[in-house]
DNA sequence: TTCCGTGCAAAAGGTTTGCACGACG
DNA sequence: CGTCGTGCAAACCTTTTGCACGGAA
């Protein structure tokens, strides 16, 4: 129902997400959009967000620990979520839909989807040796 | 530092959630607990948990939607989240390992864990029919 | 003109925390 | 007796929502 109409806010934020090689949260897009629209609010960021999710042209990446991330990489992929600095970096696996049938097998129900997230040190952080007690 | 006390609270907690086939919230543990504990409050639940998963005997899981899990299972397995009644349930996966092995060939960083949640249909759900517009 | 999207602000979860008191060692 | 854990309540953080107004079709 609800006949979808044209709004320069939503756009705004499509772009800002495209454009980012990283994957922000509900509040960066929001400060970056802001040079733009400098009155637009957080709840309209929410609203538009959770509509592109909708749509599939972006994804929602819940990290577990603190503010979810967007993705403008809807292609199945994994992520590594570094637990010293929080980065979220993608990582392609060959063969990962086939842990769907292994699952499957094991299973009484029906599975539909799957995510795979992997935890650890960026290279960043352990370059710099900031990870003494990894948070 | 801090040198850890006895506390039946605590026992209490750890005793409830051992005894758990499913995957309890905080607030059904709190639930479950103020039968011997009337006077218990959440804080307590909340830093007893925390303090559990800190040491290993209980394990976290986070859905990305809604109250995080807990789960008296720590040994390494699979998620299943039913995305009509939310309902948790765990899956075996043989080779599960194997794919950090995969991931880690592709990735220039540390990686020391990894989580795989599948979702889908449960076979409860599956054969009440109530799942007709998934949630 | 008819809805939909927006901005604002308040509310809604879920979880954490400061404080004074009680319990463990 | 020194600390740590508890109960209570307030604070916190992220996200959602009600409402009146402005903008798209």
């Amino acid at each position: 129902m609800a006949a979808l109409k044209y709004s320069r806010q939503r756009e705004c934020i499509r772009a800002f997400i495209q454009s980012c090689q990283d994957h922000p949260t509900a509040d960066t897009v929001y400060a970056g959009i802001k040079a733009e629209f400098p009155n637009i609010s957080l709840g309209t960021v929410y609203r538009n967000l959770s509509l592109l999710v909708e749509l599939g042209e972006i994804a929602k990446i819940s990290t577990g620990d603190g503010p979810d991330r967007f993705d403008c990489n809807t292609k199945p992929h994994s992520h590594f979520i570094c637990t010293h600095c929080h980065c979220i970096q993608d990582i392609e696996l060959a063969d990962i839909d086939c842990i769907k049938e292994q699952a499957a097998r094991n299973f009484d129900g029906t599975i539909t989807a799957h995510t795979t997230t992997f935890y650890g040190i960026c290279r960043h952080c352990a370059e710099t040796k900031k990870f003494k007690k990894s948070s």
